[in-house]
DNA sequence: ATGGATATTTGCAGCCTTAAAATATCAAAA
DNA sequence: TTTTGATATTTTAAGGCTGCAAATATCCAT
């Protein structure tokens, strides 16, 4: 009977894989129910992809601006892509690239008037989803949650790098 | 002084809604990280991209198989999508279009033997994966994030459903 | 000045996505 | 039985994001 309700390290090994599984898959599932609830909303509320929208994002953060390569590293995306990205924006007036005064390679790109107002109707917008979607958890809970996470990102992180 | 250390409704509203806002960007981040990193594995271990890779795990979970409409709800996708991602699993030889013998319309998508075989082996794979991204975090802490993760899931679906 | 990094852009090819129109079939009402 | 409205799926078309590799331009240390 011990002998069941003790599993051996090789039944215990695959209990916790399969937990990891799951956890995972949880994990997307949410993240890509909230996430395609803001695409959706962005492009109909305001016309802009996600992607757009988080490149915005960090320049508003960043009110000197940034080099194309800073903002691909911050987005966890290729060079290629925040070119694209970028010449989109461009064209909408929303950021514009100037020249770096230090480096004759980089460009610096900053919001625009316009692109600062349009972001921040759109942040606003953008919070209040979040709090309606967090709207049925407990503050604790969202605390918890925070932590959590912090802990996974270190880590994922450092399981991530190797390799 | 009181005035300062408790704050009015109005502030308080606005540090809540601020912390909504960053708990979900660090979750994003969290997901990006580990999805980027699985996204880039399968493809360079295996070849595939991840939404195949999905659409089999579907598969796998239900041997009896699934018709179109069900693999685009559960893939929270577009059918025409579904269709794209299944045209590409057919050509590979990993899943088959079967008849549906109460509706004539309809096809049921299944494995093949080689599917099954093939998704068998990522998936021990993408479990091992798992297991290192998580491995930072104590059991405690995992299973601490997997009920909190249920508690948003119920939340955010409610939220985006209004809507 | 030379050679090796660095910052970006470009072009390519693949994939995913939505949206709307087209097919085919089902199921129930007339 | 015919009609009609819903259902299941595909097709088509247009738009965007993505990574990768090659091409440019510039920087920096030797």
């Amino acid at each position: 009977m011990s002998k069941n309700t003790i599993p051996d390290s090789e039944t215990r090994a695959t209990a916790e894989h399969a937990k990891d599984l799951r956890l995972w898959l949880r994990m997307l599932a949410c993240t890509n129910l909230i996430e395609n609830h803001v695409r959706a909303r962005l492009r109909s509320d305001f016309d802009i992809t996600l992607p757009r929208f988080d490149l915005m994002s960090q320049l508003e953060r960043s009110p000197q601006g940034l080099k194309m390569g800073e903002l691909s590293k911050r987005m966890m995306v290729t060079g290629g892509n925040v070119t694209g990205i970028t010449d989109q924006l461009v064209r909408e007036g929303l950021v514009v690239r100037e020249d770096s005064p230090k480096d004759r390679r980089a460009y610096i790109v900053k919001l625009t008037a316009e692109g600062r107002k349009s972001f921040r109707r759109m942040a606003e917008a953008h919070e209040d989803w979040m709090v309606g979607l967090f709207s049925g958890m407990s503050e604790t809970q969202r605390d918890e949650l925070y932590d959590l996470l912090a802990a996974l990102k270190t880590s994922a992180a450092k399981a991530a790098a190797k390799r």
